[in-house]
DNA sequence: ACTTTAGTTGATAGTTTGTTTCAATAAGGA
DNA sequence: TCCTTATTGAAACAAACTATCAACTAAAGT
């Protein structure tokens, strides 16, 4: 609850009131929201809040690390919050409660072998589980 | 090269001329295509085709297992053809050109951790992984 | 605290992307 | 070949995202 604001402004960008309500809507949230979601209920803590704001303080957020962009089954994307260096997400497919996790050695094995198969230089991934919670398992 | 027709069929789908089009031009493609581009390549085999069976098309062969979406890091999703059973992609930033592979055993056992450890039931995965290709490296 | 200045905002308009509807068409079995 | 019904494509619509630009405000200097 405020090293965002360091790394916002280590890299130069202001602590603006717009960019404070996103990452606050983001940090409450449970679920992915979408652009057009966040706008909404930002709007409870500064009805101002415009929607093409949103959309740049997503991009700005992603590209710190600090918020990251979700791919769901069918239509893509939306955002969550993310704690930088964890880039690997658990989500479940009913309520979309989500659970980040550490990349373990498993995958670096599998990259480094890649790397060796393929002469491919390997330098970002993106891995993602769906499945059901334990809640969700619970209800049928 | 005809093995989608079976599928297709088996699945109570019927063999038209849009869809052999765009299977076509799945199959020729390097590269992700985006719906749009789909169709205008499309269009020179069947200059008819229309952009929303395009979509329809898509959608079904994602459904079937012969497409698959792809999460780009910026800007959301192109398709790739897709042999069944290949669930991941390395895909190289520069050229967009992509190889499929097996998940291997490391990923098991990493998702079977997960469940463990957090009571999720884990059914799909998505795992993408962004490099450089080694015709891309050679040019810098 | 006051001023300055450059990053930031939000309304409007525009573009791209995807979806709904429905009459016309064509695939595949009889 | 005929018949049934899945499938198609145009047009209209809806959603998602972007560009522009004058007004605003965060943060550094005085």
């Amino acid at each position: 609850m405020g090293g965002w604001k360091k790394v916002l402004a280590d890299a130069g960008y202001r602590v603006t009131r717009p960019r404070k309500v996103v990452v606050e809507v983001l940090g409450q949230a449970e679920v992915p929201l979408g652009a057009q979601e966040i706008c909404e209920l930002g709007r409870a803590l500064h009805p101002d809040l415009g929607l093409v704001t949103v959309y740049r303080t997503l991009d700005l957020l992603e590209e710190l690390g600090l918020a990251c962009r979700v791919h769901l089954n069918g239509g893509c994307h939306g955002y969550l919050a993310s704690v930088p260096g964890h880039r690997h997400r658990l989500l479940c497919e009913r309520c979309g409660r989500s659970i980040e996790f550490l990349g373990r050695n498993d995958l670096d094995v599998l990259i480094a072998n890649l790397e060796a198969k393929t002469g491919y230089r390997i330098h970002e991934h993106l891995l993602q589980l769906l499945g059901l919670c334990p809640e969700c398992q619970a209800q049928r």
